[in-house]
DNA sequence: CTGTTAGCGCATTCAT
DNA sequence: ATGAATGCGCTAACAG
């Protein structure tokens, strides 16, 4: 493998030179600048970013920690994660916790290692004791502290427009159904939205809401559905319960939508271009993304404003409502 | 940021006596050994990856290149890759190639920039004329040249399986719908697969078999099954195929399974403990990422035999096919 | 404009 | 068993 030096005795010139032209910094003369570039295509030189890494205590490289990238809405955020940081010339590192605060420790200590210049995390435990406030650090609907820097989408707004838009189609009788994880999440805000709209349009409700690991999820929401036989609208804490409920209706020989309508929330499809599997509640994920990434690149150039970040939801028509009404 | 040196100072020993006790080489007295250990946990000193991979010319980072991670057959590669490289102590970078020559060419460049240890990929270039034959390389169905390490299911069973079971269930007439790439992948043993079995069978089938990107792939698969209305069985090239011919036979008003059934080909789940979304020949995911990552290491460790590894696939009953047969 | 030089943090000789 | 010295490839500061 060529190095520098290399290139330097080919052209006949210093190192110094040869760095100059290979990061467009200083002034080299156009006559030089050529042999230099000529050097470094005969000898099919490539930079070493260790060694630049290692010099500029800069690597270009942000790691993403999700739960995991085996789900459309992480993969989906990845992607654009990933496709955001490459625009900027940084690379990603993947590291899936699967929801392991043991792995998130890990992954903390091995991107320090690996001198990340930033974080954008999906996480539960709480990092940000963990990890050196010097690390640009961004998170995901999960508002640790004040000073971290934080990218959700309107969850609160989420529970309000599946409300109003269950009532527009005709229902009487609302269900939220869902569940939460034991650490603070911004999404939890979705019940609260859904019960503040609720109360104000003066729609009788009832809900289930349990805490995170369920063990028999289709046989509460079964229990539910027998307990509260005239809900005939849902709005589903994720569109992966709306599935479950989906599944449930389905052995219950109940019908959505005709009977029953159905809105989840996320938005997820399983690949571009695919459409959702729901009516859902998308949240704008290639913006939160795009979000996620300028944060933190900013914070890395150490010119960014510390805040949250909310990105409005939108109402997504799918098969689990009825669409023959007024818009 | 604490360096080896200041462990150093602060221990009362040399650098080497440290970088001894980190990497457990050489004999170190344990009395020194324990005092070392006591500076580093004081100084909560981080080892520099940087200065390692510089210096050793090894950075325990392999690359993975796929086309997109927004898709769930690559988004659980992804994850089963990663999972196997972290049990290494193998970091994973992410690269989204979008099937797009150029960008997968920018990637190759970026990763030898960065060092990696080696490549594993499922691209569509020749990236192996572009791929210096130092940097080991597990490609993934695609089998470039003989010197390639390739890992593969068995694609030509997998064609075979399904006519074996759409048989088995009843069905007459079998069509074949699948669309293939512009490059020679191993894919395409699977209509290969499916006809001869078919043959085999003596049962009749037609083919509706186009290049990639398809205009209007459902529309495609209408024109298909109105020319063949006796079809009774599809096998699908891909999951994500055999969706959109359940989308056109829905607008056909031709039930699933009852009419008509259709097995898929991949396996492809949106999440882990989910299930399959339609019938299908399903690919061992985690065994091909597993096989590939011990590739790659071997490779990387120069003691790999290069070959072609193929796994075999399964059939997996889903909605799309009756289940009342005899098995 | 350009050549030379001093580290960046670490692993590894080579002495001791 | 351990300390000192060398260099991995690069950038930046300095001297010309």
């Amino acid at each position: 493998m060529a190095t520098m030096k290399d290139v330097a005795a080919l052209a006949n010139v210093g190192v110094g030179t040869v760095s100059r032209v290979l990061n467009d910094s200083g002034a080299v003369k156009e006559s030089t600048r050529r042999k230099v570039q000529a050097a470094m295509k005969e000898l099919n030189y490539i930079p070493n970013a260790y060694a630049r890494g290692l010099k500029m205590n800069k690597t270009y490289t942000v790691a993403l920690i999700i739960p995991t990238i085996w789900h459309p809405f992480f993969s989906e955020f990845a992607y654009y994660v990933e496709r955001n940081l490459s625009e900027h010339k940084f690379k990603m590192l993947l590291c899936n916790s699967d929801v392991s605060n043991e792995k998130e420790l890990e992954y903390i200590q091995m991107v320090q290692e690996n001198k990340v210049d930033g974080i954008i995390g999906i996480t539960y435990s709480d990092l940000d004791n963990f990890v050196s406030s010097h690390l640009p650090f961004v998170t995901i609907d999960r508002h640790f502290k004040e000073e971290t820097v934080c990218v959700t989408s309107d969850n609160f707004q989420a529970g309000q427009l599946a409300v109003e838009k269950l009532v527009e189609k005709g229902c009487r009788k609302l269900g939220y159904i869902g569940t939460h994880s034991r650490f603070p999440s911004e999404t939890t805000k979705r019940r609260a939205g859904f019960v503040e709209q609720a109360e104000r349009m003066n729609i009788p409700y009832a809900i289930y809401d349990e805490m995170d690991p369920v063990l028999d999820l289709l046989a509460g929401i079964k229990t539910f559905f027998e307990k509260h036989p005239d809900v005939d609208g849902v709005f589903a804490h994720t569109d992966f319960i709306a599935l479950d409920i989906l599944e449930v209706l389905d052995a219950m020989e109940r019908h959505v939508p005709e009977e029953i309508q159905i809105i989840g929330c996320d938005g997820i499809k399983m690949e571009a271009g695919r459409r959702q599997i729901v009516s859902t509640i998308r949240q704008p994920v290639d913006l939160m993304a795009q979000a996620a990434v300028k944060k933190i690149i900013e914070l890395i150039d150490g010119e960014a404003v510390k805040e949250k970040i909310t990105l409005p939801v939108t109402y997504i028509e799918g098969p689990t409502t009825k669409n023959n009404c007024v818009k």
